[in-house]
DNA sequence: CGACTTTGACCCGCGC
DNA sequence: GCGCGGGTCAAAGTCG
């Protein structure tokens, strides 16, 4: 276990960045049959500026803390970590700086520290952890862990089997019927025995809908000024998202957006975007099933991503939101998680204060929160981190790790209020200039992820430069236009 | 032509 | 059983 991780901590350090921050996410779910308790960790790097590898201190590990996280994930049922879904989790990236290939690198130490200690506990959050874990179960199930294992030059050295086995198993639409039942919603008709219903159009598994099991990744609106002079916020992972439907939501002003991995017909993955209520600047996204396939190649990939919003002439319509261009910009800001309140969920807030830090070098802050909520039980945890590039250093912020019961969300919010509120006003848009800080972490599975990202100036990244928000992509995504239905 | 977005309708789960 | 709200489908349109 811990060599495996390890090896792609190595790999990783040298992208490094000092400010990674893992969250753990636990996703829950809360299906019929299958209990799934997803552990996800997100990671978020704050501070790409350092392109050296040197940082790795930068980042501060959530799991580090081990009660809290340990007693709230073990709390929950191992047993999820088999779940198909558990592969989901996916590690949140943030990349402030794509430039600098060095998100990972920090990696070495964090993951080793947390490996360590988690060792002991599997529901350690660690990515690391759970990717071994994963492992060891034999599954493929993580697409995250394999990301992890993929080195971006290693890729495909390091853990061969993993990424072929999963990728070719898991493209089978069967595969993902293991995955779970949510998984076979969607591709259920097709493959499970679904079939029969089939002739219904729409019975898909819809019955699951709720119970499926969920990511829930908050992510701070881009800054505005990264945005987009449209002032789409686009949060770009690497996988190809397809817009599939946009609904107002009950709740709040801004409408939500549902889309489906197009990287891959028997895919289930999908994502929900949306802007919190809570905070406008903040995008909520809610990750649903995993990629049964391997990241999706630049073309897909750029497919999506590549068509300049529609345009319809109107910049407002639309915010978009891409899914897929891996640009490496600039920095993610922050990264914030959360979990639907219904199951138990996990949330992982990571925000920076700064909002836009860009590139900043200098000073990123980055507070990260995380707020797992199981049961009853919910936990936050808030990290500030202050990279510097000069500095760097270990002294990083990590050590300020501190859990507080406090809304994640609401710390994060202070940043900006200001322009993107505005933004957000009008219909929340994604920025997809932003997309810098935003990333989540969604099941990357792909193993080969190694081009898409490549479009992104990083070649060298690994699979975790997922996460790319380009402003070129333009997806609309926001309007709160009323029309749902 | 292919891929994507938009958008109304349909379906389902849930609460009352 | 009904209505609400949410999620998905699929036709139409757009764009490269
Ligand atoms: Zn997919």
């Amino acid at each position: 276990m811990v060599l495996t991780s390890v090896g792609c901590q190595l790999q990783f350090s040298s992208l490094l960045a000092k400010e990674l921050l893992y969250v753990y996410f636990f996703s829950h779910k809360t299906m019929d049959k299958d209990q799934g308790d997803l552990a996800d960790i997100v990671r978020s790097g704050a501070g790409g500026a350092l392109s050296t590898a040197d940082n790795h201190n930068s980042y501060w590990q959530f799991p580090l803390e081990p009660e809290d996280f340990r007693s709230a994930v073990i709390s929950e049922p191992l047993e999820n970590f088999g779940d198909p879904f558990s592969a989901i989790q996916n590690p949140l990236l943030h990349e402030l700086n794509l430039a600098s290939p060095g998100y990972f690198n920090s990696s070495n130490s964090c993951l080793k520290t947390n490996v360590e200690d988690d060792t002991s506990s599997i529901s350690t959050a660690s990515l690391l952890s759970q990717t071994i874990l994963e492992e060891e179960m034999g599954r493929p199930c993580n697409i995250f862990s394999r990301m992890l294992q993929i080195s971006p030059n290693l890729k495909i050295g390091i853990l061969p089997r993993e990424i072929s086995t999963t990728s070719s198993s898991l493209r089978p639409l069967k595969v993902t019927s293991h995955v779970d039942d949510m998984i076979n919603t969607t591709n259920s008709s097709i493959d499970s025995g679904a079939a029969v219903q089939i002739s219904s159009p729409r019975n898909h598994s819809i019955k699951r809908r709720k119970s499926q099991a969920k990511k829930v990744v908050c992510i701070p609106a881009p800054a505005a000024a990264n945005s987009r002079p449209s002032g789409e916020v686009v949060p770009s992972d690497l996988w190809a998202w397809r817009k599939y439907g946009q609904k107002p939501i009950k709740g709040s002003p801004y409408p939500r957006g549902y889309y489906r991995c197009s990287s891959s017909k028997g895919c289930s993955a999908r994502k929900q975007v949306e802007r919190s209520r809570t905070d406008p600047n903040m995008l909520v996204i809610t990750y649903t099933s995993e990629h049964n396939h391997p990241w999706p190649t630049q073309r897909n990939a750029l497919a999506g991503s590549t068509r300049t919003q529609p345009l319809k002439s109107n910049n407002n319509a639309a915010a978009s939101k891409n899914t897929s261009s891996p640009t490496s910009s600039q920095t993610p800001k922050f990264t914030n998680m959360k979990e639907e309140p219904n199951e138990n969920t996990t949330t992982c807030t990571i925000g920076n204060n700064n909002n836009n830090t860009n590139s900043n070098d200098n000073e990123l802050i980055t507070s990260a929160s995380v707020k797992e909520e199981i049961g009853d039980i919910t936990y936050q945890k808030t990290q500030e981190i202050i990279c510097e590039r000069e500095f760097d250093q270990n002294q990083q912020s990590f050590n300020h790790q501190i859990y507080k019961p406090v809304l994640a969300m609401e710390s994060s919010n202070h940043h900006h209020h200001q322009t993107d509120d505005l933004m957000f006003a009008d219909l929340g848009e994604l920025d997809p200039s932003d997309p810098l800080h935003l990333l989540f972490t969604q099941g990357f599975s792909g193993a080969k992820s190694e081009d898409q990202r490549d479009h992104t100036q990083n070649k060298g990244l690994g699979p975790f430069s997922l996460f790319d928000w380009s402003p070129n992509n333009p997806s609309s995504f926001g309007e709160a236009s009323g029309r749902g239905l």
